[in-house]
DNA sequence: AGCACGCCGACT
DNA sequence: GTCGGCGTGCTC
């Protein structure tokens, strides 16, 4: 039997593919090659060589060409995206893809990865001293005349520099060029000295340097969890290690780079989705080279190479961003963790609400826990006080008791931010006079009202349609909304406090790129105003000047079907209220509820997070439910009922009888319908998470082979975080 | 996933 | 007579 390479594809197979060596070079395990695949060619990653073929040798082909001398992926990240593969159940091409920045998934040489510099020419250098250039131009020429800055750089030092670049650029006064090396070293900004909590959190995490230790970092906000990262990827700096630091989607702000680098006196790589794929692919392969030594990132650049890999650290680990919702669904938290083992590193694990798989798994013994208690920055933790909205005359969704402590607040030149979590002007409309409300014909759902488009709009598919000027049922003209969305309120609350600046914030108003970071920057500091916002305030930026916030209807929640809602609830009531008082001034927050008995409200307020946690914990315990037991979620959507139906039914068919495992469906999505498919569900639960992969395994690989399989479009989802 | 092949409806 | 619909099958 000939002896072949075994090469990942990009496609979502659960196969490899065996190729004959190239005809120069020896490929290796985490080389890339070019490979004929179908009619055309394809870019692979060898995960074993010198493999007996698994294939006829008329199949075989020959790879094109070796693209790696050596490997581009050590043998930790080759491992560790085995395990990832195996453990998600994804097509191992998939993981390999999602490891790589798309330029390195063509057939391309590596790009150069020194960084690319603006500098001055001669001519340059003379039309400074002439003093012929102005205002921005003239910044930016004096800006390089002590020598050549990247882009990152100059975004520090200049804030509008690009127009004043191209100008420039055109007169011949400065050019591009490649950075010597990776000095770009800015001023270090001194530490400030640690508090006892935040000394010992550093002290136990960096005597775990070089072995394996998860810790969890339980910092409440304002705790000063940051000042934990920055002195431990100090440690590791010292060292002569690389730091991973993964942040979920929001928050990777400019100005949270900024610092870093500043504090850090070091390049920091960054990550994320938004980035140019130039730009991440040289990060990822400068971090590969051991030239950089920071990388922050999202969820996806928890596939860095760490070649000398200090410390691991996952921020807001409890955030539901770590988790990839569709292709190959990772967890970027627990393949963190992963790496860590493969790595030998502590992998750092913080959260002011942490999930309660880390409570688990520091109740388990398995995580080491650090507790941040105090809070430097704010004189008192804020009061809690919850409003009950029964028997209340509302206001636009405003309890007199809300309206009162908004005026107050602002009357004292103080900021305000109203939480509501649902976008648009009205959730739903309703015809007062025969009861018909306006509902998505694809998901059969409410539509939402947004009243500046002067449209109804899906939340589920983003169908839009004109507002009906009459009810399409009776011809009647009481068409009402009903509830509150963000730009209702927005509204109310401008007509009630006409004196103060009213802010949204959401998902429509920081549509465009920055919107988030403008908004916020028109604050003023000292000047009273009123936020009202989405989620997308539940963190970031510090408003030392906010002093109230009002979370109105968080009931939804409370009464979710899905077993997770009130742990997100939780977390997301902590994280917004953490928004208020972070300075000097004491911070209140109100919660409008119609259920002001709730045992999970009940808990928050009389005893705080960890303890309503805990609570949950045990109702998890209690009904085996993650993380005390585990589950997969076959998924299935098609147009006909009947083609998910037939595919449901023979996936339950094709398990076998088992007592390890539990099956619950096959049964209908908590939204049966949705963009105008029908959708189906079957959940496989077990105690053991042994137990439960040994039976989805080979499983897995069954169902690719169903002929109903074909008529219906199906994921596996393991450790699903929402049943939808 | 892409991409071919393949067998039945409305078009120049 | 063909363009093209998407069902079916394959990729070492």
């Amino acid at each position: 039997m000939p002896s072949v390479l075994r090469v990942a594809l990009p496609v979502p197979l659960p196969t490899l593919f065996d190729y004959l060596p190239p005809v120069a070079g020896d490929a290796a395990a985490g080389s890339r090659v070019l490979v004929p695949f179908g009619r055309g060619k394809a870019v692979g990653v060898v995960v074993e060589a010198d493999v007996p073929a698994h294939v006829g040798s008329t199949r075989l082909k020959r790879v094109s060409r070796l693209l790696d001398p050596s490997p581009l992926l050590d043998a930790e990240l080759m491992q560790s995206l085995a395990w990832a593969a195996d453990y998600w159940l994804g097509a191992p091409g998939e993981a390999y893809a999602n490891a790589l920045p798309l330029l390195l998934r063509e057939d391309k040489p590596l790009p150069e990865t020194r960084e690319p510099v603006w500098q001055l020419t001669v001519a340059g250098r003379s039309a400074l001293d002439a003093a012929s250039r102005r205002g921005s131009s003239r910044a930016l020429l004096q800006a390089l005349v002590e020598g050549p800055l990247s882009a990152a750089d100059l975004d520090i030092r200049l804030a509008d520099w690009r127009a004043a670049a191209r100008r420039l650029g055109e007169a011949g006064l400065i050019e591009k060029g490649a950075a010597a090396a990776a000095s770009l070293s800015t001023s270090v900004v001194a530490a400030p000295l640690l508090h006892p909590e935040q000394a010992a959190a550093v002290d136990a995490v960096a005597s775990a340097f070089g072995r394996f230790q998860p810790f969890l970092l339980d910092g409440i906000t304002g705790s000063g969890k940051t000042e934990v990262y920055l002195a431990l990827i100090q440690q590791a700096l010292a060292q002569g290690k690389q730091t991973l630091l993964l942040v979920p989607e929001i928050g990777l702000a400019p100005q949270t780079v900024r610092r870093l680098r500043e504090r850090l006196g070091v390049p920091i790589e960054v990550l994320h989705s938004n980035l140019a794929e130039g730009e991440r692919a040289r990060a990822w392969l400068r971090m590969r080279s051991g030239e950089a030594k920071v990388v922050l990132g999202t969820r996806s650049a928890v596939f860095t190479p760490m070649p000398q890999a200090g410390l691991i650290i996952v921020d807001e680990e409890h955030d539901s961003a770590y988790k990839q919702q569709e292709g190959f669904r990772y967890h970027a938290r627990d393949l963190a963790l992963v790496r860590g083992r493969a790595l030998q590193v502590p992998v750092l694990l913080g959260s002011a609400t942490p999930s309660l798989e880390s409570l688990a798994n520091v109740e388990a013994g398995r995580y080491h826990a650090l507790h941040l208690r105090s809070r430097p920055s704010a004189a008192h933790p804020p009061q809690v006080q919850i409003v009950d909205m029964r028997a209340q005359r509302l206001e636009h969704g405003l309890s007199p008791a809300l309206l009162q402590a908004i005026g107050e607040t602002v009357a004292r030149g103080e900021q305000v931010l109203v939480f509501r979590n649902r976008r648009g002007y009205a959730p739903v409309l309703l015809c007062h006079a025969c009861g018909w409300h306006a509902e998505c014909p694809r998901c059969e759902r409410p539509l939402t009202l947004h009243a500046a488009w002067r449209k109804l709009v899906c939340h589920h598919c983003d169908n839009q349609s004109p507002v009906p000027a009459a009810c399409p049922a009776c011809g009647g003209q009481d068409l009402k909304p009903q509830g509150q969305g963000t730009e209702r309120l927005e509204e109310a609350l401008a007509a009630l406090f006409p004196q103060v600046p009213v802010l949204r914030i959401d998902r429509e108003t920081t549509r465009r790129r920055d919107a988030f970071e403008q908004l916020l920057d028109n604050l003023q500091e000292d000047a009273p105003a009123i936020l009202v916002g989405t989620q997308m305030l539940a963190k970031g930026h510090d408003l030392p000047n906010l002093t109230l916030v009002a979370i109105v209807g968080v009931d939804e929640g409370l009464l979710s079907v899905d077993f997770r809602a009130s742990e997100r609830l939780a977390q997301l009531v902590v994280q917004v209220a953490g928004r208020a008082g972070r300075a000097r001034k004491p911070g209140r927050v109100v919660l409008q509820t119609h259920h002001p008995d709730h045992l999970l409200l009940r808990h928050l307020l009389a005893q705080g997070y960890a303890a309503a946690a805990k609570a949950l914990l045990a109702e998890r315990r209690q009904a085996g439910l993650p993380p005390c037991g585990h589950q997969v979620l076959l998924r299935c959507d098609a147009h006909q009922r009947a083609a998910v139906d037939a595919f449901l039914s023979e996936a339950c068919a094709a398990l076998p009888d088992s007592d390890a495992v539990q099956i619950a469906g096959p049964m209908p999505a908590p939204m049966p319908l949705r963009a105008g498919r029908q959708r189906g569900q079957l959940l496989i639960e077990s105690a053991s998470r042994r137990d439960l992969h040994a039976v989805v395994r080979p499983w897995a690989l069954h169902l690719t082979q169903l002929p109903s399989a074909r008529k219906v479009r199906w994921t596996l989802d393991v450790d699903p975080i929402d049943l939808y």
